[in-house]
Formats: C-alpha cells, structure tokens, sequence
DNA sequence: TTGACATGATACCTATCGGTTTCATATAAA
DNA sequence: TTTATATGAAACCGATAGGTATCATGTCAA
C-alpha cells in the first residue's frame, strides 16, 4: 500500500523523535541545536536525526559547516494518509451495518 | 502531553500491527481468526493484539472460550490528535513568517 | 596556517522486540 | 464424563534499538 508509511510510523514510534519533530514544527535548527533540547549526547540526537529523515519526516541540509534540520511533510503525509483509510473502512463497516440492521439482522 | 499516544505509537510502529489494525477496521474477529491472517504462529499474533490492546487501539473481550477483536477508537484519536497538534504549530509558523515577509525580512 | 568548532563515523554495550516451542487451563461438544 | 478446541502463559532465542565513548574530517576564523 503505502511504500513510505512504514519508515515514517517507525520514526514517530520513539517519543524522542516525536519531540523532536515538534521542535521542527516550530523551528528549523542545526543539528547541535536539536542535541542541546535533550538529555543524550549528540550522536544519539544524530541517530533519532537519520530515522526521521528516512521517514520522511525530516531533512537535512548542509550549511556550511553546520546541517540544518527542517521537518519534511511526506512522512507526516503518509501517517495522516494510513489513519485516513482505516477511517474510510471503519465508515464504512458502520454503513453497512446501518443497513443491515434496517433490513433486519444485526451483523456487518 | 497526550498520554496514550506513546503506547498508540508504539503499537502502530509494526507493520503487522498495522494490518491487524486494517483489518479490524472492516470487521471483528476472534484470536484465532485473525492469526489465520498471518504466517505466524498464533502467541506471536496474541502478542501483537496485546500491544494494541494496551495503545488503546483494540478492545478483547471474552466469548465462551473464544476473545473477540474489535477495533477501539481512543488510540487512533490520540494519533490523529498529535498530528493535528503539529499541524497546528506548523501553519502558526507559516502564518508567522508570511507576517514577518510582509513587514521585509524573511525569518520566522 | 593554525586552531577551534560542527559534524561524521565506528565500535561497543544492554535492553527490548518479534518470533518460536512447549505446556497448562477453561469451555464446548460428543 | 470424556474429548476436542480456543486461548493463556512461560521460557527461550537472534536481531534490532537506543544509547555511549572515541576518533576522524571538513570548515570557519584569527
């Protein structure tokens, strides 16, 4: 189905990473920048960095001798996407269900 | 903040779950069931539902000896509610930096 | 050019994850 | 009551996740 779905469900599986996506939500920031908002060392930081680039979520620039981390809405995308259809099928169970009841038997 | 969606989260991370989740969504079904989905033995299934369970994404309820699955609302809501909430900080920032552009610099 | 700074990259450790096998228990059916 | 069925529960295993420390590299600034 959804072929980036995956990567971007396991990005935000981690609250660090969440956390850290509402930072970027608010503010772009250099790598360093994004490390001096927890409690881990930097290449820790650098590592939740690189899941959510793979998830779409995030990018990653060079800026001189600096990276500046931007969210990215792809990943997001794709989350809001999955619920959209789940949501489309549970909508729909319910529809046949109203249907059958009216018809007389209770079961979707 | 959202207190459930860390287990929501985390129950969604595995793709697996996902599709257990998909299709809950279309109907309920017993354990038994919804292994029969999967190639995989059924206490690796079991589990699977119980981490959905605890993120609030299912519901299991006894029915003689069988346990019907049924797709639980709260731990999609809680999903959907923290992507609103990004989505809400990001247009703030874009609505912050269209000001900030009409007055002559481009920073948000 | 030299030194400081921001980051990359690697090796390593422990805990958790996703899966299995195996056995126990409760309910339904014969 | 006996037997079959649906599930629970525990022990175990390899792989991955999240974290650390350490060292290498590239870029800015003096």
């Amino acid at each position: 189905m959804h072929q980036t779905a995956d990567a971007a469900f396991r990005a935000l599986a981690d609250p660090t990473r969440r956390s850290i996506a509402a930072l970027l939500a608010q503010q772009d920031l250099t790598i360093g920048a994004v490390a001096e908002n927890f409690d881990m060392t930097r290449p820790a930081v650098r590592k939740h960095l690189a899941i959510l680039e793979e998830g779409n979520l995030i990018r990653v620039e060079p800026r001189g001798r600096e990276r500046v981390t931007r969210l990215h809405q792809p990943g997001l995308a794709a989350v809001t996407s999955w619920l959209a259809d789940i949501d489309a099928f549970w909508t729909a169970r319910l529809g046949r269900l109203k249907a059958e009841i009216e018809k007389g038997n209770g079961n979707a």
